[in-house]
DNA sequence: GCAATTTCGCTACTTGAGGTATCGATACTG
DNA sequence: CAGTATCGATACCTCAAGTAGCGAAATTGC
């Protein structure tokens, strides 16, 4: 098993971080098999680990592969986001990330489990979706309600795209996504 | 048991035309619990019929609601879609038909079981969305490409905002969509 | 070193849903 | 009435989400 961390002074065996690696089983998992056929037997065994181990940290698959969508959507370069290329910037990366094996599948699988499932909804929500929504808000200095309508159409669209080919966005595309997104802004 | 369909000269009793039973039924279930928990059992019940005659007609549940969508996606109202205003109109139409209860569900579902099962993508393409592909291509007179892109746009945007509020877009919102992709294709 | 404590892996289990098989009953054709 | 194909009902198989229980680690504090 990977590390184990550090005493925190209580007593009792202590939690073995295992994050990085049962993200990196989900990300092989779902890019083999998919949100619906990725069951969480697989991953654990491909993370090395039980699968009790992952219900002990996530609740439900759908929490699990949020985790692991957040984990994959955190921090983007935001050094490289200055001015007015920053919003072009900020799209192609999200772009490049729904391409990346795995998370375009995790992506569009615990979206649909969420039309239905409020709690997941809530999850995805605000820990996925809101401190991007905070980020771009300062980023362009718009409404909370024009940045929402940037998110569902840069997002949807590339989902959409995902889901009806298979296949993630063509980078012509994409630069016909960043200047609509932009005139919209204009 | 509905109608049963005339003679067709075969031998042996005629199936019984269920479709719109079902389709209703499927509606309703999809409305009140969603993809993953509407069940086909739920739905063989609700349209008054046994799990097995669904069976006989449809191969998989994906196979079932995506019949579902092309029924409910069938016919837009063309003889109000002429002129400048025929985009518009048609990107309204959509808007209405995601947000009437059940759709909506019905077509996150299905769209994330496509992303790794080949063979409803090629359902769900080719049934679906190439029959309102062709429709547009003569209607705007612009190439399949950007008519691809303005698709995934629309349909992109109005199932990320569902998925992510549970609720679907508001009129004002849809609005926007209008003005940008009029945008676009200008 | 040793007791107390907490997590680990493992195995077994429960529950539920997709999908299949079978069979008597039914509704047709000729 | 004979033949045929579908119907409903029931039972079943398989697989996956999630839970329970237990002995084996891995710690802290004495």
């Amino acid at each position: 098993m990977a590390r184990t961390s550090t005493a925190s002074g209580s007593p009792g065996r202590p939690r073995s971080s295992v994050d990085a690696a049962v993200f990196a089983a989900t990300r092989a998992t779902m890019d083999e098999l998919g949100y619906a056929r990725a069951t969480v037997d697989r991953i654990a065994a491909a993370a090395g680990i039980a699968k009790t181990t992952i219900y002990r940290r996530w609740p439900t698959k759908g929490a699990l592969i949020t985790a692991f969508l957040i984990d994959a959507f955190d921090a983007p370069p935001m050094e490289d986001f200055e001015g007015r290329e920053a919003l072009p910037a900020l799209i192609r990366w999200v772009a490049a990330k729904i391409a990346e094996p795995g998370v375009g599948a995790a992506f569009a699988g615990v979206f649909t489990d969420a039309v239905n499932d409020p709690g997941l909804r809530e999850l995805l929500s605000t820990r996925l979706q809101e401190p991007h929504l905070l980020t771009l808000q300062e980023l362009l200095g718009r409404p909370r309600r024009r940045v929402l309508f940037v998110v569902d159409v840069v997002v949807g669209t590339l989902l959409h795209r995902m889901g009806m080919t298979g296949e993630p966005m063509a980078e012509e595309d994409v630069d016909d996504l960043v200047a609509m997104v932009r005139r919209v802004l204009d």
